[in-house]
DNA sequence: ACGGGCCTCCCCCGGCCGGGGGAGGCGGCC
DNA sequence: GGCCGCCTCCCCCGGCCGGGGGAGGCCCGT
């Protein structure tokens, strides 16, 4: 019997490539797409696929969450591989932390997609860090995103710093984030001084970026 | 006849997925594929496609380059759609100047992948706003960003606005933008109030706020 | 030739910003 | 009880920022 895979991805385009590759393999079988994490659920209880290909960011709920779901939803929970575009991108770690039993790169070649899809099938994890490095050494870029993440990850924001962040990311001046916490300016400028510091970030422009960039703050 | 396509992009899994999408219409084949912007003079050469369907962002030559080498070098050239991961991406409206026809954002539904496809086969050029607009409407949900985006849209910026904004969404001062672009400080300064007051921003971050959900800057 | 858009640079000036240093109150933890 | 982290507020001060207004050179299209 062949290894049963669901699809779950909010690119429609991705999930075709996939399932061309996959469905080309004579002991490989699509058995189901999902286009959101939140959909995830039903389909796994309902299809019972032996692995889950499952994009890291998706719109409404995500792959980290999605993966979570599914292990403390499902009994006999199939192996799940996150599926990703960047490589080293911190959301796959979170989700192998989660759970997931390995990833793949979007841009690896059709062979390793169905190689790694048939390795977790076998109860394979696959984590090899080494392929990923070679592949981002290869493609370069992308680094300064994950430096200002995993400065946001150490930065340790207090609560009320946090707060603050967020209102500079509305493009709200001292004055304004003080008014809106009931709070003075200068208790303002405290933490706003503190963001800075703890983000290596030289003004508040500065400190908006690396929350855009770290993921702090969503654009779409 | 139908409409015969050159795929070009470097992740097979993306090429897998426009060919499964293009070749289910009876109207669209898909005559070749090509992992690289090199590769294409060449095969278009021998292919002769109605359509290239390029990736913008590739290793060895980017899709820029690859547009401004196939028209240069073949006559009667193809049309020329230029496909891209983020909206508002810097490559594609270099692109579209260098003469491409028009573009693709890889999140499209199959539906808009094969009309737009259809579209600059047919002559049509495919420039952006409206159908940039459409997409981020039928995906969009998040108002604010839509406006952020149509405030983009309608921003017009210069060139040289654009290449300050971009800069200021790096985290660069004024004198440090000053130097990069071998101009004076006071440049500088009519370039950023330009831009502020074309964006409707009070400062220069509000303006990379404005950068970041519109668009102009990819983020993750 | 004239106008208009763009890029370049200049002056003045008020204001918000960010650094440095300090301090008091509150809560939790050892 | 004592310490520490967080939140709050204060003063001084230099500097970058942004507004307003102006101007010259360039190219392009009329």
């Amino acid at each position: 019997m062949p290894v049963t895979v669901l699809l779950v991805d909010d690119e429609p385009l991705v999930r075709a490539g996939l399932r061309a590759v996959l469905d080309a393999q004579p002991d490989i079988e699509v058995v189901g797409e999902a286009a959101d994490g939140a959909a995830v659920i039903p389909l796994v209880r309902r299809l019972r696929p032996d692995v889950v290909a499952m994009d890291v960011r998706m719109p409404l709920m995500d792959g980290i969450e999605a993966t979570r779901a599914v292990l403390r939803s499902v009994d006999r929970p199939p192996k799940i591989v996150v599926v990703t575009t960047f490589e080293n991108d911190e959301y796959v770690y979170e989700a192998l932390r989660a759970g997931a039993d390995g990833f793949l790169l979007k841009r690896a070649r059709p062979a390793e997609i169905v190689n790694a899809v048939r390795l977790v099938a076998e109860g394979e994890s696959l984590l090899f860090p080494a392929s990923v490095r070679q592949l981002a050494a290869a493609y370069g870029e992308d680094r300064g995103n994950r430096e200002a993440r995993s400065v946001m990850d150490r930065a340790a924001l207090t609560e009320r710093e946090a707060e603050v962040l967020r209102l500079m990311t509305r493009g709200l001046s001292n004055a304004e984030i003080a008014a809106r916490l009931l709070v003075g300016t200068e208790t303002v400028k405290s933490h706003v001084s503190a963001v800075l510091a703890k983000l290596g970030a030289r003004d508040r422009t500065q400190a908006v970026i690396t929350a855009y960039e770290s993921g702090f703050v969503a654009p779409g």
